[in-house]
DNA sequence: AGCCGCTGGGTAATCCTTTACTCGGCGGCT
DNA sequence: AGCCGCCGAGTAAAGGATTACCCAGCGGCT
């Protein structure tokens, strides 16, 4: 493969000139460049990352840990954070965390083995594994949930008071025993979400009961396996807070199984607006959240502190928007 | 940052030592390799991934172009890359060119520029970039998409024979005028599912009328305007072909707007089994891609092609199933 | 005319790790 | 007892790009 040398030899210039002017500092006689570049392309040059890399000790590429490839939310995220990296000449790559602080970990330190410029990553909620960023002063801007102390930029979004809305939603429409479906207990969101349902619950004088509430993994699995526990007792709920989308198929998987009819039956919202949310029948109601701003935002945020790394730690919180749709209302 | 230097300095050996000690390569003595051990941790030392990839000329890393990062067809064959990968100690990294072949290209150049172990892509369709590939003899895998003329390892699906099926399943539903919405032309599954469809009219002997089809991009917005197109004519279809499941969604949506019942009035099989096929109503019939294993596949070719570049190139191709359900049912 | 300063470009150090080569020492065999 | 061989560990080279430092030459100013 073709080297720096080579490319020097070939354009009769030495090494310095022809890293000058790929690179485009210093002034470098327009003659020189031509050649160069006509040299470069003629063998096919490809500048050898590793080498640029070690030499500049920074690689210009941000890395993204988010904890779930295949849920819509975070690929938005994703493509925001892209939209954002790429404007600027930055790289993005994506790994996917799994909500596993074990491959959130090791993901962590191939960051930092790579000596990659920046990290955005939404945290499973163990602190540790960020620390060693902050102790190498590695970049980095948590999103979708906060760190526990450590205190760096971070894009959230209001969860709580969106769940809230929801839930007040639920009420005005009439529901009367509303449950909540949601993510483990000490992931952010999951713990955010069922606080702002018991807000709502508690701002109404509702009793709230521990039977309508189930926690289980972000998936559809998960919580189409509450779905059916909690339909099951005695007094069933007559209206549910979904956490997210992955969660929404499960919890209407289950409903369609035991027959009962979103909305008129029994009230749905769920967080996230997925592209099929108005499809089903009836439409569902969701807590639309902003996810590709959150990329772009984060992204802004990352590209501030790579290059100024004292820059005081901002909190960036974004609101949700509540669509009703058929699934939330009787008749 | 500590460098291997600290580590030998504060276990008293040198930095050769520290390095087999650290990558478990020749026999060292155990106590040195406790010392080693204990010295790297107290220092937190991370090797520095630039010099060790810039000495071995190659890192364990596979690079996943894919076209789409919202499509969960493609981020299911990303998770059948990782799982594999990660057995074998390799960490995968995720590029989204967007359907772009400027991106591909871009991303393509990264990878080389890394000397990434290796490359699994869905082509664009321009063969250019790949050939970069192919001369730099780093080991690739195309999925989804066969390379024009190249000669690597490919895993598909046989979707021309899929769509086949899918449009003999709605000829025997008793469907009359049978459309197809399909991907933009030049990509090859958008080709191969519109042959499939047309064999499927052939051999039943129907007329094929280009009025039935469409073709736009793979998303959700074409298919949208696209269906209401073809929907709005004279003589419109009475079933649809779709050729993914973000078409499926512009698709549905646009039935619904219009009022059309899918099944009844229009019958319709999609490509894709995405998790919310079976909660719209009707329940959506899907041809299903075995889109995970397509990852396994394809990882697993990697890895035996970065171990062995001689081997000669495979085509794999795999199945898709049909599976019915009231979409592409009348009454 | 001579000197100073600036500019453009070359030389060589540097980034850090891996690994080929080498060497010392010890054990076993004759 | 002496020699050979082997094992374990150290020394130093290599990998390729960037960049600090330096030098040559030219132009302008006095």
């Amino acid at each position: 493969m073709a080297t720096i040398s080579d490319v020097a030899a070939l354009a009769g210039v030495s090494t310095a000139t022809v890293s000058r002017a790929l690179n485009g500092k210093a002034t470098v006689d327009p003659d020189l460049v031509a050649r160069v570049r006509t040299a470069a392309v003629q063998l096919g040059y490809q500048p050898n990352g590793p080498a640029r890399n070690l030499r500049r000790q920074e690689a210009a590429v941000v890395a993204l840990i988010i904890s779930d490839v295949e849920n819509p939310f975070f690929t938005a995220i994703a493509r925001g954070v892209e939209d954002v990296a790429h404007e600027v000449g930055y790289s993005v790559v994506l790994c996917n965390s799994d909500e596993s602080a074990t491959k959130e970990n090791r993901y962590i330190d191939i960051a930092i083995q790579e000596r990659v410029a920046g990290v955005i990553l939404s945290p499973t909620g163990t602190t540790s594994s960020v620390e060693k960023l902050a102790a190498r002063g590695t970049a980095f801007v948590a999103v979708d949930r906060p760190l526990p102390q450590q205190d760096s930029d971070v894009v959230l979004v209001d969860t709580r008071l969106a769940a809230r809305q929801a839930t007040e939603h639920l009420i005005a429409q009439g529901y009367q025993r509303i449950g909540c479906i949601t993510g483990p207990a000490g992931v952010r969101t999951a713990d955010d979400r069922l606080a702002g349902y018991r807000d709502a619950l508690k701002a109404a004088k509702r009793r709230s009961s521990t039977k309508l509430v189930r926690r289980t993994e972000y998936k559809a699995a998960g919580a189409h396996k509450a779905a059916q526990e909690v339909l099951s007792q005695e007094e069933p709920p007559d209206a549910l807070l979904v956490a997210n989308s992955a969660m929404a198929v499960g919890v209407l998987q289950a409903l369609q199984e035991k027959g009962i009819r979103p909305g008129q039956d029994v009230g749905i919202v769920a967080f996230d607006d997925a592209p099929w949310a108005a499809l089903v029948d009836p439409p569902l109601s969701v807590v639309a959240q902003p996810a590709y701003e959150i990329g772009t935002v984060a992204a802004r945020l990352l590209l501030a502190r790579i290059t100024d790394g004292t820059r005081p730690p901002t909190t960036t919180t974004l609101g949700a928007r509540l669509i009703e749709r058929g699934s939330s209302h009787r008749g």
